[in-house]
RNA sequence: GGACGCUUAGCUCAGUUGGUUAGAGCACGUGCUUCACACGCACGGGGUCACAGGUUCGAGUCCUGUAGCGUCCA
């Protein structure tokens, strides 16, 4: 076996084992019959993305989860993959085109730039997925999945197709969010509302014939450049101010001279300024819909690209929308209609991803009304899909009361292009509802028209989200019967845990959930999408059991980490200088269920340190005695001898099945940070610095060795098995180096010991765990600590050869001396003696008597004096508290006994300690 | 405007169903190259648990309110 070195470098070991694993296939998911599944489908990022904190969190989540679960000897499947992310990445290729070859997508032409997009992502794409890799994540690369992939594109457009035909899908004019920029529509979601800082106008709108003593209406508006398309003014129908004017005209203030109606509309909220609504019907939503109830008529000033068109009138023709706006508020001035400019905050919807604010347009997209949503809050709020924490299902639920149709068209070339044709000749624009039902005008399938020459195709392509909605079940295979055999569809689907951040929960988690429900399952003999699916349907379809938000990322200011700032570290420059098992333990440790997470860098190289402690703790078990047979669980207890096993060895395997113990509820509860803190404490704690420590003298008794080690191997075994799914790399060398598993195998082969069958284990080999021998050992802890204490007052911390002497009653006695030979190890002393007198000597009050010092040098009475006084004073003041809980009637009659007894033992003990004390202090004179 | 979350040591965070004197890592102070580990060991200092009420024998923990920070929806 070869020799542990001194610290552990994980760089090498890292790339050895990785590639190890690959050869062996053993991230392979093969379920037997009759085995249990477990399933996760990642996230798909960015097929141009790389890899950045978040990843990290959210992959390593993914991978102790699908670890744990092939410890657990299911055939655990975690599905890689990329999405091919429309606009992000065809803006990326336009822009890479404009600057190496000085051409638009348009000057290649449709077939030519989709070209050059495959080529990118065949040079570029992907690499996240390699950098996964660095991290360890153990998925099944074979099942790597693409959105772009023929069988999945297959998927997107057969799933519009029954959209389609089950009347989910329709094409209609509708207010979309135009993005300026990207120059295509965006859905509801990819909107996101900033406060803006900009002005209101304050304008007068002429009365075409005055009114009641008015001459004019007073109306506020942020949008100035967008008078040219007003079409009415509208007020309150309950305002009083205005009623004599419904009905009656204003003149338009800009653009063509023209007398607006004003109309009486519910939608205006009499509060907000003057009550006096401009409405513009083809730049506003909730003008348009006023526009509609009164039959008003819609006009458009602005260009798709944000300009202002001739609508808008030849002083704003032509200028950006920006530009317009200060113009229009000059011109208004010069004319007299500007009242008043303020400046003013509001709420501004952005594009997400042009940041840029959105232009709500009047336009024909591709629309869904969503399918399965009854079922898809039914599914969470019966708990067939759990979420954790479980607070999100609230918010899960209130988007599903509030959904509105999904705009699912998008004006790009990157993606799935629509499976629909028109028959040439056919006017898109003014297709109506019935005209998209006749096969003689519109044809929708998979693989075109029969006659394709007659037919034109859809320009628009698919909304990214509307591919990975279908992710959990397009990667195992749907619709292909034959492909979702090959994938072992039926055994893995549903899948059993999703990983992913609570801010694509609309986007991705609900949409998903109803992909699932309707897509999924055995086809029904009543329609879809008409009739309420069974239980055992809803089972059977949603796309997983239980979704794990992780939070979010930050950095040590709590700021979200962005490129702009430039405060996300290089996940792999943290991997080199840390290793990958010191980032992943580093980062779930911080990382409580749910809550963001906001980065220190010292937790992942306390996560390194932890490594390295683990390497050193092997490496010394090693230097310690020969190797014995670690084969498996039964040839390490074969080992234990039954009769050796003392209070150290009974605390520490009562540490081992707590630390089982709360792995297991950790798991359960998605309590990733108790886990690794548990794993922590457990190791450092209760085997390095106590066990390891006292277990050196036995290590060095020829009698009592073989023993020790077996305790040792046994624990480090047990520990590496449960630290594996954490911290796959250091465990598997630790594995291997110290004889746990034959060259060739894996660790993963071994099955985790449960704490049902490891007690079990235990027992059958005659060890019966001493609930007792805990606190004892504890006794002895305090001991330690306090006699070590009492060291370092004297200022003796260092010297080996000091003397103690004990005053302290026969069962302590007997206690103190069966471990003498660890205390003086421990304590670092010549001899600990009992003693019957009080000796003037610095003295210290231990749970297992009152000790002293015998430093050879003379006491200084003062100086104990005062040492002890602080000690008394510390001690009463907790008696006080003590007695003043003890003498309230009401405490000793209602809490329960074990409280009352603990509190009356706590008491006497420290009653105990203060008597020592006083007597002490006597002594001294 | 509505919903949710957070506020515990200098910093980053734990703290199960309420129950002894509230913990960890880092940082800090002191001492240590002791036959695994200085990526370490030993000992120590450091907290009115945001604030104000309430429930309770007992509140960091439950309830109400307030403030600050953050997120989502409108």
């Amino acid at each position: 076996m070869p020799e542990i070195s001194k610290s552990y470098e994980a760089h090498d070991v890292e790339k050895r084992w990785y590639a190890a694993w690959l050869a062996a296939k053993c991230f392979r998911a093969d379920p037997q019959p009759g085995q249990e599944t477990h399933t996760i489908v990642i996230p798909p990022p960015n097929v141009t993305g790389i890899l950045h904190m978040g990843h990290v969190l959210n992959n390593t989540l993914q991978d102790v989860l699908t670890r744990r679960a092939r410890l657990e000897g299911k055939a655990a499947c975690w599905i890689p993959g990329t999405d091919h992310a429309g606009i992000a990445t065809q803006t990326m290729v336009e822009k890479h085109l404009k600057k190496t070859e000085g051409k638009g997508r348009r000057d290649l032409g449709r077939e030519e730039f989709l070209k050059r997009v495959w080529s990118w992502r065949t040079e570029k794409g992907d690499m996240i997925l390699q950098q996964l890799r660095e991290l360890g994540c153990s998925c099944d690369w074979d099942r790597t999945a693409f959105t772009m992939d023929p069988g999945y594109s297959r998927a997107v457009l057969t799933s519009f197709v029954k959209l389609f035909e089950s009347g989910r899908i329709y094409r209609g004019k509708r207010m979309v969010n135009w993005c300026p920029v990207s120059l295509t529509a965006l859905s509801d979601e990819e909107v996101e509302m900033r406060p803006t800082k900009g002005f209101i106008y304050k304008l007068r709108y002429e009365l075409v014939e005055p009114t009641g003593g008015l001459t004019h209406l007073t109306v506020e508006t942020t949008r100035p450049e967008t008078i040219p398309a007003d079409v009415a003014l509208a007020v309150h129908p309950s305002d009083e101010r205005y009623q004599a004017l419904i009905g009656k005209k204003v003149w338009r203030p800009l653009g063509a001279r023209e007398a607006l109606p004003i109309v009486a509309d519910t939608a205006v909220d009499p509060v907000f300024a003057a009550g006096v609504l401009k409405v513009t019907p083809a730049h506003d939503k909730v003008d348009f819909e006023i526009g509609q109830r009164h039959r008003l008529p819609v006009i458009e000033s602005i260009n798709p690209d944000g300009t202002m068109n001739d609508a808008a009138g030849p002083e704003l023709a032509g200028m950006e929308r920006f530009a317009a706006r200060k113009k229009a508020s000059a011109l208004l001035q010069e004319r007299g209609s500007l009242l008043e400019e303020k400046a003013y905050e509001n709420n501004v919807g952005y594009s997400q991803r042009a940041g840029v604010p959105i232009e709500p347009r009047l336009m024909q997209q591709w629309w869904l009304r969503y399918p399965r949503v009854e079922e898809a809050k039914q599914v969470v709020r019966d708990g067939l899909i759990q979420f954790h924490p479980e607070r999100w299902s609230k918010v899960y639920l209130n988007w599903l009361e509030n959904i509105q149709d999904w705009c699912i068209s998008r004006q790009l070339w990157w993606g799935h292009r629509i499976p629909v044709w028109y028959r040439k000749g056919v006017d898109r624009e003014t297709l109506t509802e019935a005209d998209l039902r006749d096969p003689a005008k519109i044809h929708v399938s998979l693989d075109g028209p029969p006659d394709p020459e007659n037919w034109v195709q859809e320009d628009d392509v698919l909304d990214t989200w509307a591919s990975s909605w279908l992710w959990p079940f397009a990667t195992l295979g749907w619709p292909d019967a034959s492909a979702q055999k090959a994938a072992a569809y039926q055994s893995l689907y549903p899948t059993t845990t999703l990983a992913t951040g609570a801010d694509i929960i609309f986007f991705w988690v609900a949409r998903m959930i109803m992909a699932g429900l309707e897509f999924t399952g055995k086809p029904s003999s009543l329609p879809p999408s008409t009739s309420r699916l069974t239980e055992s349907e809803l089972k059977a379809r949603i796309p997983f059991k239980h979704v794990y938000f992780n939070g979010i990322v930050r950095d040590k200011q709590g700021r979200k980490m962005s490129k702009t700032l430039g405060n996300s570290p290089d996940p792999l420059d943290l991997i080199a200088k840390y290793g990958a098992d010191g980032l992943r333990f580093g980062l779930l440790q911080i990382a409580p269920l749910g809550q963001d997470v906001k980065f220190d860098e010292d937790r992942v190289e306390a996560g390194k340190n932890f490594c390295n402690k683990l390497w050193n703790a092997s490496r010394f078990r090693q230097m310690s005695g020969p190797a014995g047979d670690n084969r498996n669980l039964a040839t390490i207890l074969a080992r234990l001898d039954p009769k050796k096993i003392d209070d150290d060895d009974h605390a520490l395997l009562a540490a081992l099945v707590d630390t089982m113990t709360v792995l297991e509820k950790s798991f359960v509860g998605f309590e990733f940070a108790a886990a690794t803190q548990k794993l922590y404490a457990f190791f450092w704690n209760d085997f390095c610095d106590w066990y390891v420590e006292v277990a050196k003298s036995r290590v060095q008794d020829p009698a009592a060795q073989s023993h020790a080690l077996a305790m040792q191997d046994l624990v480090i075994r047990e520990f590496l098995l449960l630290f594996e799914p954490f911290a796959p790399f250091i465990t598997e060398e630790l594995w291997h180096l110290l004889g746990y598993g034959p060259d060739g195998s894996f660790l993963q082969e071994t099955r985790i010991d449960t704490v049902a069958s490891f007690t079990a284990a235990l027992t059958q080999r005659g060890v019966k765990v001493d609930a007792d021998a805990t606190a004892r050992v504890e006794r002895l802890k305090q001991f330690t600590t306090l006699a070590r204490q009492l060291k370092a007052d004297q200022v003796v911390a260092q010297k080996r050869d000091v003397k103690f002497l004990l005053l302290a009653g026969d069962p302590d006695w007997t206690l103190t001396a069966a471990n003498n030979a660890k205390l003086l190890r421990l304590v670092g002393a010549a001899s600990i003696e009992r003693t019957t007198g009080k000796p003037a000597l610095p003295a210290i009050v231990t749970p297992l008597g009152t000790l002293f010092l015998d430093t050879g040098v003379k006491v200084d009475p003062a100086a104990e004096k005062t040492r002890l006084t602080k000690e008394l004073e510390a001690i009463s003041k907790h008696i006080t508290g003590t007695e003043a809980r003890l003498s309230n009637e009401a405490f000793v009659s209602k809490a329960p006994p074990a409280v009352l007894e603990g509190a009356r033992k706590q008491l006497a003990d420290q009653k105990a300690k203060r008597d020592e004390l006083q007597r002490l202090l006597q002594a001294l004179g």
